[in-house]
DNA sequence: CGCACATTTGGCCAATTGGCGAAATGTGCA
DNA sequence: TGCACATTTCGCCAATTGGCCAAATGTGCG
């Protein structure tokens, strides 16, 4: 009569992970690369300047949600952007930092 | 001569937050259902199906990266949308999970 | 004032996160 | 085979998160 009160997040929980999996400098900067075409793990490692370990990591979480997809090429493994979309995330979110210093609303949906 | 690595990613710390200030279901939950219109805390709580006092958490996390704002009218306090671009994401969040249901890939930029 | 109500804050706690270096795994080549 | 290289996995650890309840704070009303 009065439960079912859990299940109403039920629905949000995939969509809150593949935030979740964007929501880290690093990974925000790997993604942003990847948008420029398939990089291997030791150049992005490279270009976010932590080890390939911490960066491999990244990459598995990016990939578990589908948002980059891998292909191994002899000894290297090459990721490439899989969710392209999310690219429009990065506009609206250069808006909102330019909205909190100059302290203006951001634009409409 | 080879430092200047942390820096690389202090461009993205922001960005990120905002990003992590919507990476949780019940904030997701929260802010559908502010693209409504403006809601006071327990009503929030009622919908999302948690205590006040966590909701209110949840809220300030919103607040503090510019995502919402609260006015104080009589005893209650009540939230509106300040930056509705972010309701672009919900689209391709869709969108990414109806992709991983159906094994193929999203759309592009 | 004093009570009822709405909200925020503090304390506590279990779980997760993100970094590292070391070790394990895999590939290509001499 | 054996070494060099690329990548992933493991173990460790400090920091953060998210939930609850209880306490503090704020507002309106009688």
């Amino acid at each position: 009569m009065h439960e079912v009160k859990a299940a109403v997040l039920a629905r949000y929980k995939t969509p809150a992970r593949v935030l979740k999996a964007l929501a880290h400098p690093a990974r925000l900067r790997i993604v942003e690369e990847l948008a420029r075409g398939e990089r291997c793990v030791c150049e992005l490692a490279e270009c976010v300047g932590l080890g390939m370990s911490t960066v491999s990591r990244h990459l598995g979480q990016l990939r578990a949600v589908g948002l980059v997809e891998d292909e191994k090429r002899g000894a290297q493994v090459f990721y490439r952007l899989r969710a392209r979309c999310v690219l429009n995330f990065f506009e609206c979110l250069v808006a909102l930092e330019r909205a909190r210093r100059g302290e203006e609303v951001p634009h409409a949906a």
